[in-house]
DNA sequence: CGCTTAATTGAGAGCCTTCAATCATCGTGG
DNA sequence: CCACGATGATTGAAGGCTCTCAATTAAGCG
């Protein structure tokens, strides 16, 4: 996709605008598209923050933390919007889960646009805010609740953003692997395996292939996520 | 402090805004200061999400996971501006480390006026994305480091916020006790404790009493914060 | 159909937790 | 000012959950 079929896109999903009244902003001068093979990085400045529109595929937001082993804080999917910090105490990479296309800003300019336009800002104000509340939630499954406690939450989590509902029910396809899903859930490889064929025998999932995964029951499954009510 | 003079406050440290300025935002009318007492939650509404202001003291935010467990996410000072999640998968609750004011207001209604306001905007995608990355930063933390790692980690942190330097190092004076250290890491109290002797016993902090801290060498304990570098 | 890579399964080790006891700190009252 | 008690912090021993290492099985692609 060309930059200004891209950016129109981007405007129009993103923040409900017309395309042409934000041809004046000096939006579309900072926008830079890239396309990323799935498997490889992003190769995005890191010397300051970025903003990311992801516009098709799926990528995962991931910090290195030694030469073979990486903590994914998010996963995106298309109509993101990502904050990429810039390297501070970890070192984070975005890379492509399947082919994607993305938009990406340098942050401080993109903000200065947005400060002054009150429907992206409008939109940002939704957007931050929730990348915040997943990420705090992730922080607490990662630091209170156990393998199996993860491994529910988080194919809760994926019904919720990517699952197509099937009666009382839901599949998935996961566009991520083992290990992707390992490194998002702070555990090893074979722990999850692990703890899906629990799952498995339990009744709570079934699995078709590497990447399908369909949960008959979503509140059954929900139960087994450890989220404790006040 | 008064309503007023509390709203002075806030609009001048945290946006540098006259207050005059703001009169008619409508952001006042919107805007409940409250008094906590060390010890104690915030008594906020949490069927909606809500934006908080940090006059003075100091609190954490943490999700409650069991009857007896809790999970902190962030510690806040003074001038810090704080978005609490409604509740949903996990229950959040705010609570005072020593006595102090806030000044809590529904995010909506923040969030409307603050698109509107080009200075209150350009310091919220500069708050927001802040909250996000050192949230991403905790999250790594509790899903790829161990408890020393850690705790260093914390340590070096909390030296940045609130300790005050001293020759090649730094005394923080902690304000939470070593429960919520380890709500905060994820760890038991018995596993910080440990930590803080072998920390001690390898010359790299020395305590006195409960809550003063001494680094003596931050760049030695920043080392064993297990910072990777790509 | 065979090969390469990913996923699963098993056994043993390690780190943190749990349970329990002791010690220190700090506020209170004599 | 010091003794005392209550709470918080430290230390020790044993157990559990996840990791590591290793082998096997399955999936997907040419």
């Amino acid at each position: 996709m060309g930059i200004h079929a891209s950016f129109e896109h981007f405007t129009r999903a993103a923040f409900g605008a017309d395309p042409c009244a934000m041809r004046n902003s000096g939006l579309e001068a900072i926008a830079a598209p890239m396309a990323i093979e799935r498997g490889r990085a992003a190769m995005i400045e890191r010397s300051r923050d970025q903003i990311v529109y992801l516009l098709s595929g799926a990528t995962k937001l991931a910090a290195a933390v030694s030469d073979d082993r990486e903590q994914i804080v998010a996963f995106h999917f298309p109509g993101d919007i990502i904050s990429i910090p810039a390297d501070g105490v970890h070192s984070y990479l975005l890379a492509a889960l399947a082919n994607t296309e993305i938009l990406v800003f340098p942050a401080r300019e993109f903000f200065d646009i947005a400060a002054g336009d009150e429907a992206m800002a409008r939109r940002l104000f939704d957007v931050l805010p929730s990348a915040l509340h997943r990420c705090r939630d992730k922080a607490v499954a990662l630091g209170r609740q156990n393998a199996a406690e993860r491994l529910a939450g988080f194919l809760i989590a994926m019904a919720e953003r990517i699952g197509r509902l099937e009666g009382s029910g839901c599949i998935i396809e996961l566009p991520m692997s083992r290990r992707d899903i390992s490194d998002s859930l702070g555990l090893t490889i074979e722990t999850v395996s692990r703890q899906l064929s629990h799952l498995r025998e339990a009744g709570l999932v079934e699995t078709q292939g590497r990447s399908q995964v369909a949960i008959p029951n979503l509140e059954m499954l929900t139960r087994c996520a450890g989220h404790y009510a006040a």
